[in-house]
DNA sequence: TCCTCTAACACTTTTGAATCGC
DNA sequence: AGCGATTCAAAAGTGTTAGAGG
């Protein structure tokens, strides 16, 4: 039985890899934001809530941009791409396989509010993904991205030029993956280590970190919740972004106290995209044909951004053996300085075609390559059974 | 019996409307 | 009248846990 989290003592350390929390494809750089809490919750495994009603990712995404040009309009999404075709279970303090992934739920596509804007706006701050949230209803209705628990998955992130939502699929995108950002999907945590770094830096935690309510239960608190509360938490089942006017691209982490004055700086549009997404008529929508999406001869590269040493580890014994994650990965780009090239587990035999043609500039997008199979599940674009 | 999921809970933080002073 | 600062209530979000259900 394989063992995630004993993932320090059960890997062969590949060489060290080069400390980048950004990487350069093209002219295009990302960075992650917040790479440092990501990197502790990695080195213990990170786990992401998912609910019926959608929890939002802790730590969430945040990256920044350069490499943009000024004035042309760009629009940022990010995905969930599974890790490996397993499911794990928690046992006796580890991660272990519990046998084959589900079918993949309907994939969506979070699209940046502040899309499309001007690279100016991009580079102007860190780009952040707070209110994206996760769901495990397969029939949710408000685009939250919807994730299998107890499965494995990483944000993917995708820019492209595009002045308006509608011609996104026309352009070239450029990917990116940030590897200490792979989370397992829980409905409720399972590694108590994770619980305690989120509750020290997630300040929404404070509740049950200084109310010592841990004791509170049902049996202890016959009566419920007063039907006011109730009735307004109820209401917070709206589509999030309607009740209130959203206003994203807060701080990176908790405690850089950036997220006021950038959104001072910075007052958003105000568009959640998501709820845009819903309001669109599905069969005019660019979310509409999701499975066709092969058959459009754009371009697309994705990088995936090395990781530090520190949580290298974690790529850990499931990925290694007999696994064909990393052809899930798409390779390095000819561009790609071949320092960074031991980062990434040798490639399956499969993705050596896809790697070839990344030489010519072109990644083979899944939808194009040898495992189209598994590729024409997660359309990069949101699409539900609306 | 075991495992996973859901809903209720208390509390904090965020948000935005209302108010005030200049 | 317009603007910025402040206040405050409502909304949103958090992890925990008992119980339900497969």
């Amino acid at each position: 039985m394989q063992h995630i989290s004993d993932f320090k003592s059960n890997l062969t350390m590949p060489r060290p890899p080069p400390a980048a929390d950004s990487y350069q494809q093209g002219s295009i750089k990302m960075t992650l934001e917040n790479a440092d809490l990501w990197k502790s919750f990695h080195s213990i495994g990170t786990e992401m809530i998912i609910t019926k009603h959608g929890r939002r990712m802790f730590p969430h995404c945040s990256i920044s941009l350069s490499g943009l040009q000024p004035y042309a309009n760009y629009v940022v999404m990010v995905d969930m791409v599974p890790v490996e075709s397993f499911k794990y279970k928690w046992k006796k303090e580890q991660w272990e396989v519990a046998g084959k992934a589900e079918p993949q739920p309907p994939c969506r596509t979070y699209m940046h509010p502040d899309s499309p804007a001007p690279g100016s706006h991009w580079m102007k701050q860190s780009l952040s993904f707070l209110k994206m949230k996760l769901t495990n209803n397969t029939l949710d209705q408000h685009g939250h991205i919807i994730l299998h628990s107890m499965h494995r998955y990483y944000p993917r992130f995708h820019v492209t030029q595009a002045d308006s939502p509608y011609t996104v699929r026309w352009g070239p995108f450029q990917t990116f993956s940030f590897p200490e950002t792979t989370f397992t999907a829980v409905t409720a945590y399972q590694n108590p280590k994770i619980t305690k770094l989120k509750i020290d830096h997630n300040p929404f935690a404070k509740g049950f970190r200084e109310g010592g309510t841990h004791s509170h239960s049902k049996r202890c608190r016959p009566n419920r919740s007063p039907p006011a509360k109730r009735a307004a938490l109820d209401r917070s089942e709206s589509p999030p972004g309607l009740q209130r006017m959203p206003s994203t691209s807060q701080s990176v982490q908790a405690g850089k106290n950036q997220a006021s004055t950038q959104q001072q700086q910075q007052p958003l549009k105000g568009v959640d995209l998501s709820a845009w997404a819903l309001e669109q008529d599905p069969s005019e929508s660019l979310h509409a044909e999701p499975l066709e999406q092969h058959e459009y001869d754009y371009s697309c590269e994705e990088q995936m951004v090395p990781a530090s040493v520190a949580y290298q580890p974690y790529r850990y014994d499931l990925r290694y053996p007999g696994s064909v994650d990393y052809a899930r990965f798409p390779l390095p780009s000819s561009d790609v300085d071949a320092a960074h090239a031991p980062v990434h587990p040798p490639p399956h035999p499969l993705a050596t075609a896809e790697h070839n043609t990344q030489q010519h500039g072109y990644y083979h997008h899944p939808y194009h390559n040898s495992h189209a199979a598994d590729w024409s599940q997660y359309p990069l674009f949101s699409y539900s059974i609306w």
